[in-house]
RNA sequence: UGCGGAAUUGUGUAAGGGUAGCACGACAGACUCUGACUCUGUUUGUCUGGGUUCGAAUCCUAGUUCCGCAGCCA
């Protein structure tokens, strides 16, 4: 499991914390920040969801608070275990290792009983209008409701009927509880919300005890008050529904203490799908191999991608929080991802679309060079790299007819292949179609690392592996999902045809004993990871949009 | 013509009456045995109109635009 890095807490600081502060110099809570992640198990983490548990898991961890993860399973037609199972391994590869694990489900008896004072109090009646009705007489955003016929029934007979509404008697739909609050609100959420339906489905933890279910505005506060929560931090979206979350805790008795509710921003990202329906439609349609397959922004789809939880809390942090909508760019990610990765892991050579660099002059046998494992940083020890007359190099670093500045291989041209000589492009062979088949050079020894002319430049550097022993390697290059910038609106959506480019590729030796997870600094540009979903064959996850090598003139 | 939020450079985020800063990106240059990294430099911003003030992103006022809300979803 990852680490968090406590130094970078102080950086979140923000409005929420100001509340926070707040709230304690005013003395409104006796008791430490407790906090809470309440993930309906109904879809993978994604990227998004990464930032309500970064904030509700530092805010915990800088006010030295507890942090709950509390799957919110009060809807027994949407929920699965595969996703409880999902979520929880996620949250403890972020490293937002959970005090508590809670369900919503396990509140069941206790909100019950509640519920039957708040009926008592009568705060809440049982409502025979169809959900059509309930629709139609609720208003519109202009005009006000108008009263349910049902509100005024006794406490008795609400009572009754809501106790048999428990037991089963009436059927799906013909009734449901609703709170006793205001019909002409100008908040629509206040408008005598339902706050107890009716359902036959099979729960996934509580089996078929229950066929009457609390709606999420209704139970969430009183989880959170269960629980001890001081500070449920949301995304922006809830913020109408605050008054009905403090209405609840208020007719539930809960006056002591109560959590507070606050809100953030989400963000959306370039070119990502974050919609967890859309996400959903996307596996349940075969457009993709499944909730990790790379090119989703589910959390077990960037674990694939050699993506670390370092980064996304980096990315989190970085993005900041605050009240307006904002658009992040996805290159930002792969900021966060090379500066995370740049120490920490090994760079090696490899080549996704290779051809063949033939050494016209050299004969020798069994020479090898040794590469520091990251320039960087010494530490991290040197390998081996077999050196012989036949080579893989990367398509790209060698074209026939170079463009201006191009400053890699083409006849006549020098190169340094990293780490070992300085060679000279002689020419090259091609395929009927004019495709080049093979790159043929001669080497200047006298430039061998260590050797008289070792320091000569050249303008051009490029990798390579040996064409003996090099590991035959499949990647899937990874580009963004949807080929439009930006899109809220889902329909308009284009996803990009080449997001996954398969290619069959060399890496260097030492790569065949890397453990599915391991990542590297990939060539000049981004890095690979050898895939933890195919652990028995040698797949590597190379991410496109990092920074490119050579940009041709304008 | 409802309620609730939000508007600072291409993007994100600071500045809470006193020099509009930082990060990412872009561009230019330096360096380089990774066209990476690193370093240096540059351009672009307070939604609009009024007002208060010596001084306004900040306070007042009138607008504009964007987002969310009319599930027996969360």
């Amino acid at each position: 499991m990852s680490e968090i890095n406590i130094d970078k807490i102080e950086i979140a600081s923000n409005f929420i914390h100001e509340a926070i502060d707040e709230d304690y110099a005013k003395g409104v809570y006796t008791k430490k920040v407790h906090t809470r992640f309440p993930p309906e198990p109904n879809g993978y983490l994604h990227i998004g969801s990464a930032k309500a548990i970064f904030i509700n898991y530092l805010t915990a961890k800088k006010y030295g608070g507890e942090f709950n993860l509390r799957y919110d399973d009060t809807n027994p037609e949407k929920e699965e275990e595969e996703y409880v199972e999902a979520i929880l391994r996620d949250l403890l590869w972020l490293g937002a290792k959970p005090d508590h694990i809670f369900y919503a489900s396990d509140y069941f008896d206790k909100t019950f009983e509640l519920t039957l004072d708040l009926i008592k109090n009568g705060d809440a009646y049982v409502c025979d209008l169809s959900q059509e009705q309930i629709r139609e007489t609720r208003g519109t955003l202009t005009q006000p409701g108008v009263n349910s016929p049902y509100r005024n029934r006794s406490v008795e007979e609400n009572l009754d009927l809501f106790l048999r509404m428990k037991n089963g008697e009436f059927p799906e739909g013909s009734r449901v509880l609703r709170a006793k609050i205001d019909m002409s609100s100008p908040n629509i959420n206040m408008r005598d919300p339902v706050i107890y339906r009716i359902k036959y489905a099979h729960h996934h933890r509580q089996g078929d005890k229950w066929c009457i279910y609390p709606m999420y505005d209704y139970a969430h506060p009183i989880q959170d008050a269960l629980e001890g929560i001081t500070h449920s931090l949301c995304s922006i979206e809830f913020e109408d529904h605050r008054p009905l979350y403090e209405w609840t805790l208020r007719k539930t008795g809960f006056l002591d203490q109560p959590p507070r509710q606050i809100e953030f921003n989400k963000y959306a990202i370039t070119h990502t799908v974050m919609s967890k329906r859309y996400l959903r439609n996307l596996v349940e349609t075969g457009v993709v191999d499944g909730w990790d397959d790379p090119r989703m922004p589910t959390l077990s789809a960037l674990r694939r991608r050699g993506v670390t939880p370092q980064a996304l809390q980096d990315f989190c942090v970085k993005t900041g929080v605050s009240k307006s909508g904002a658009v992040i760019e996805i290159e930002f990610l792969d900021h966060c991802v090379r500066e995370d990765l740049r120490s920490k892991v090994s760079r090696v050579m490899a080549v996704t679309d290779p051809v063949k660099l033939i050494l016209t002059n050299y004969n020798e046998t069994g020479e090898s060079f040794e590469l520091p494992n990251n320039p960087e940083v010494p530490e991290m020890g040197t390998r081996q790299v077999p050196f012989c007359k036949e080579l893989y190099i990367e398509r790209e670093d060698f074209m026939p007819i170079p463009p201006p500045k191009y400053h890699r291989l083409y006849p006549g041209n020098e190169v340094r292949l990293m780490g070992s000589y300085i060679i000279k492009c002689t020419g090259y062979n091609t395929d009927a179609e004019g495709k080049v088949t093979e790159v043929l050079a001669e080497v200047d020894f006298t430039t061998k690392n260590g050797g008289e002319n070792a320091g000569r430049k050249v303008k051009g550097t490029i990798h390579w592996v040996p064409a003996d022993v090099a590991v035959p390697v499949e990647y899937r290059l990874i580009d963004h999902l949807l080929s439009t910038v930006h899109n809220t609106n889902l329909d308009e959506a284009v996803l990009n045809p080449n997001s996954m480019i398969i290619t069959q590729g060399y890496a260097e030796p030492v790569v065949g004993d890397a453990k599915p997870g391991d990542t590297f600094q990939f060539v000049r540009q981004g890095y690979f990871c050898r895939d933890t979903k195919f652990p028995e064959k040698m797949v590597f996850i190379r991410t496109v949009s990092l920074k490119s090598s050579y940009k041709p003139a304008k």
